[in-house]
DNA sequence: GACGATACGGACCACGGGTCCGCTTTGCAA
DNA sequence: TTGCAAAGCGGACCCGTGGTCCGTATCGTC
């Protein structure tokens, strides 16, 4: 069978560990101020046992991530309308983008530490580059829209995670007008279609 | 006159860390492998001389920014169309916008640097508070548009210093390119008013 | 030239991520 | 049950970075 590695001391410990994290991640503020000795010292293990499992901070923040993105990329993936795939894309892009949304709002302390989780710009990590493509690929069966890729970037640029979490936490946006104000965001650069102009245009 | 605080031996020193600051990031690939000594070394200075003059990290890339801003700035408060304030919004829009993609473009270091320099997120730095609250107001001006201050952070998140980077830097997507999509994405969010509709709405 | 104020600069500190290795636990097998 | 090797543990430790401190050099003035 294939779950043969890993002790069960070892599994016990991974769980703990993602679950102290978890709970820290929501709990305090800033994810600058949880450090790996915390959740180490939160799990009840030495930060060894953290760093065998997940390699490094960032890893830990992307197995937390997984975990929590699970749901939401099954329903993607195969799931019923609009987020499954036999929605109509012009459905389907809002829905996405309203899926993300709603994560990042469920999950603030936890999107906001593994987007400015060093290694870079968040668009190398891999989980961005599965909702831009995905994205991307829904957009282009829509007529009429060009340049699908830069669209994509933009579109999910609106809901990165320290604007989320500035318009929940400082501007005290509530949620659902804030999910009413993507949709709206949305629909309009999905509306405009076909080379029309108000004729200002030279 | 005002200048009577400061040494001239001070004075100089700063306009040497600022030239050093500057030459590094834009030399450098990755802000971050660009270190206070780093700076500190390559001005002639000593550490403490850098953190004297400007307080912290932030501080120096703050004092930076504003320096490279400061023509930009002047332009859109007082130039002539199409940034200065006598541009009817929908063409000051698009123009601060590119604006502001131009100066992302030609200081990506820097740029990158200051936004993901910590003290938080982007949001709370008063150089992105004057560019939305600006953005906002133009906003306003155009009818039909709901929800500014939405569509002033999205617009701006569509500048976002490390998607810009990620766009030139990793997709290789050229300036004129990338000005011409930011500009038609624009262009969408702004178009979409109650009246036209090509008809295929419904 | 002398003297106080100002600024210099690099040794120094705090702290966080990441490593290492002697010790413990686990799981298997006799 | 006992023995034993491998897997895993954990916290002392290392190292690099931002930031501080204070003895010393410089400035500017009289």
């Amino acid at each position: 069978m294939p779950e043969r590695r890993s002790r069960k001391d070892a599994a016990r410990n991974r769980e703990a560990v993602l679950a102290a994290a978890d709970a820290l991640f929501a709990r305090r503020g800033s994810p600058e101020d949880v450090t790996m000795a915390d959740v180490a010292a939160a799990a009840g293990v030495g930060k060894g046992t953290i760093f065998r499992a997940f390699g490094d901070r960032a890893g830990l923040l992307r197995a937390l991530y997984e975990v929590r993105l699970e749901p939401i990329r099954e329903a993607v993936e195969a799931g019923p309308p609009p987020l499954g795939p036999a929605t109509p894309p012009r459905d389907r892009v809002p829905a996405l983008l309203d899926a993300v949304l709603c994560f990042k709002l469920d999950n603030r302390g936890l999107a906001t530490a593994l987007e400015e989780s060093g290694s870079g710009s968040p668009y190398q990590a891999d989980h961005y580059e599965r909702w831009h493509s995905l994205l991307q690929s829904v957009l282009e069966q829509i007529p009429g829209l060009a340049d699908s890729g830069f669209t994509a970037h933009a579109l999910l640029a609106a809901t990165r995670a320290d604007l989320v979490e500035h318009l929940a936490g400082e501007e005290r946006v509530p949620r659902e007008r804030m999910r009413a104000q993507l949709a709206d965001l949305t629909a309009r650069v999905l509306a405009s279609g076909p080379p029309q102009g108000p004729g200002h245009e030279g």
